[in-house]
DNA sequence: AGACGACACATTGTCGACAAATATTTTGTC
DNA sequence: GACAAAATATTTGTCGACAATGTGTCGTCT
């Protein structure tokens, strides 16, 4: 199954659960993004104390969830077009070197297992039509594995640790359900051709091109989207 | 001149003083690295309460200078060769990708500028011959001002804020003085003509081979080591 | 009327103490 | 003497209070 966070163990303290309860509110936009954080405030909301908070708070920071500065305080990262796009080139350069990785050091078990997953995503998106494979977690679920196959715990830490809880604020925030479902599955599976076969310069340039892909279809839909404006 | 930090401003809280303190101790070994952090011990020693030393210790973990475990405790991070080679993958992938986005986006000024900075270089380095071109600051110098010129956030704060630390503290702990350096120079003067040129592609080609020559000097060192210690 | 400064308020930073969890030592038994 | 379990000690997590900094308001002066 799909689990948030590859990389992290379950919540023990009080501070992992309170940081992870505001860690799905800021995703889902529950708290709106660019607003100011009252520590006061979300530690009555939560029932715990400011130390507690603050510390929940700094984890945040940690994921870029949230910007603070000394003596004035704290913001939801604020959801913008450059971020978004300043996240997808992050995006394709380290993706498309754990990709290459992954060709490198991947083990007969995990090519295995990712190719099963692809086979049910599959089933699923032909008889959904393509429409929910980005949207479920499918998407996520096949680059967090590709991103775990690289076996460097630099890159996994960066992208599972850090840059993804991003991208879901910003999937959820822009409801990103992109027409290029059925498209993302093919080139899903010609990556995991070239990591079978160990193929690390094309599996990175593949995954390169995923990526780009996206970040060129949202960059369209902007474009679009300022010309009805107008 | 050289700043420790060009994405940070000033210290100005007492946790800034203390991290800054702390990271320097790691940076250079002083305190040894993979060693385990006693809080109430630190806290004495730097004349703190606890709570100000956990604020600073969360930014430490930030920079992966430590990590940490609940209700376990913090250790330093330890320097291993795995993590090294890890740690210049990452680089080559995100500072290939901060390279082309300069090619992109830099301004005329900070081409003057970092021409101006290469010519300095240059001079300096004919002088002494090469020996001190990568141990002094000057390696890291330029890197950092090909990250700055890519204009792109996300990448700006994950190197400069986050990986560098890690890279200056193999740099201390491992004495890499290489014999590279004159060759440096030369890579580094074509990468900024490449960028000058607004040639992307080739200017991220570049950066990664100069990144990857590094690595793969630094693998043959070890090979070596290996060689002459049986 | 607009600008500057003093005051009051709210927020963030720092501290020391208590509670919970982990590590260590002691004790008892085989 | 070696192992297991209980008791102690140390360390980490959490709390509430105080200090320092920033923000907004009001009154006075030009």
């Amino acid at each position: 199954m799909f689990q948030a966070n590859p990389t992290k163990q379950a919540a023990v303290t009080t501070t992992d659960k309170v940081f992870e309860q505001i860690q799905h509110a800021i995703v889902e936009g529950k708290i709106p993004s660019g607003s100011k954080i009252s520590e006061p405030e979300l530690a009555k909301r939560y029932q715990i104390s400011r130390s507690t908070l603050r510390e929940a708070l700094n984890r945040l920071e940690k994921c870029h969830l949230i910007e603070r500065k000394a003596n004035i305080g704290s913001r939801v990262v604020d959801c913008t077009i450059e971020g978004l796009l300043e996240l997808y080139i992050t995006r394709e350069a380290l993706e498309g070197m754990a990709c290459r990785q992954a060709a490198l050091n991947i083990s007969d078990d995990e090519i295995n297992q990712m190719q099963a997953m692809l086979n049910t995503h599959g089933q699923t998106q032909e008889l959904k039509d393509g429409v929910a494979y980005y949207q479920e977690e499918g998407d996520l679920d096949f680059h967090y594995k590709v991103i775990l196959a690289s076996h460097n715990k630099q890159l996994i830490d960066l992208i599972c640790g850090q840059l993804y809880h991003l991208v879901r604020m910003y999937r959820c925030q822009f409801g990103m359900n992109s027409p290029r479902a059925s498209r993302a599955f093919d080139e899903h599976s010609r990556i995991l051709q070239a990591i079978a076969e160990r193929d690390g310069e094309l599996a990175e340039m593949l995954m390169r091109r995923h990526i780009a892909a996206s970040r060129k279809n949202i960059e369209n839909k902007i474009a679009q989207q300022k010309f009805t404006a107008v």
